[in-house]
DNA sequence: TACAAACCCTATAGTTACTATAGAGTCAAG
DNA sequence: CTTGACTCTATAGTAACTATAGGGTTTGTA
């Protein structure tokens, strides 16, 4: 059984540009190629991809899906690493909560301070965006998704 | 009245080369050159730049930020864009801190499945990996800064 | 005056996880 | 034999910087 790149995007859910990524990016071994040099995939291909992108959809990044990869073609390791990443991951996820829901407090203030002036001069929330003595970063990166 | 580069950087809690990088994006007007090639800035250009790492901080793009200072240029106009602009923020943030919060119960739920076995073979977190009839996108994009 | 440290300059490439584009080859149906 | 859908490689672009190379300027001090 061996299906070509469009129909394993299919199957995954994934675009045909990002498995050629993956590839490149060594997630994914280099398949067998047909006469005419299409790649060719076959049940292993399908299902290691399925693991990369329900590791995506949990926003894990590809270097920490690299690692559980990697355990995952070492079965016989103890499986505490595992347990470690999904509990970094896990924290990360919580800071990145907390740092938005404060940014939301500041946002949500700044939005008061608009005074209904009509006049961008006298807006309030601009003045506020001016006057600041908080030199801290950013506190997350990054838009949601399109 | 006149500060180097580096002191602005230090005013504004922001790299050197990122002041640059404003400058080449065109946030911030080309300042005045010393003698020597150096940039030499003033008041305006603390304030515009503050105002622009204020905004950073509550994490607006550099094309809302642009925005906004378009409209600070232009203060005879409506404030009706600033609410907006700020509105429209405000719910990106929202819809991050939603997809995050259910992102987290997916890995939390994940946490619980592996039983202890010691080995990576038998580790139910990567078989919960592995086993995925969502083909969705993923909820978000990138991770906390560093 | 000589020298070093600290500062500044430009230009280019790298980061993440893709997406978009150009230009070409392959395959099946009509 | 041509059309269309599919595939190939290689390269550049995205956001907001960061890092590097290779040089010039200023300031302090011996």
């Amino acid at each position: 059984m061996e299906i070509r790149i469009g129909d394993l995007a299919k199957r995954s859910g994934c675009e045909v540009v990002t498995i050629r990524y993956y590839e490149k990016e060594g997630l994914l071994p280099k398949p067998a190629r047909s006469g005419g040099n299409f790649r060719l995939y076959g049940e292993a291909h399908i299902e290691r991809l399925q693991f990369i992108r329900h590791c995506r959809s949990l926003d894990m990044t590809l270097s920490e899906i690299r690692a559980l990869l990697g355990l995952r073609d070492n079965p016989m390791q103890d499986c505490g690493e595992v347990n470690t990443l999904l509990e970094a991951h896990i924290q990360q996820v919580e800071m990145r909560v907390s740092a938005l829901l404060q940014l939301k407090r500041h946002l949500v203030d700044l939005r008061e301070k608009c005074s209904g002036s009509r006049s961008v001069e006298a807006c309030g929330i601009l003045q506020g965006l001016g006057n600041c003595n908080c030199h801290g970063e950013s506190a997350t990166k990054s838009q949601t998704s399109g």
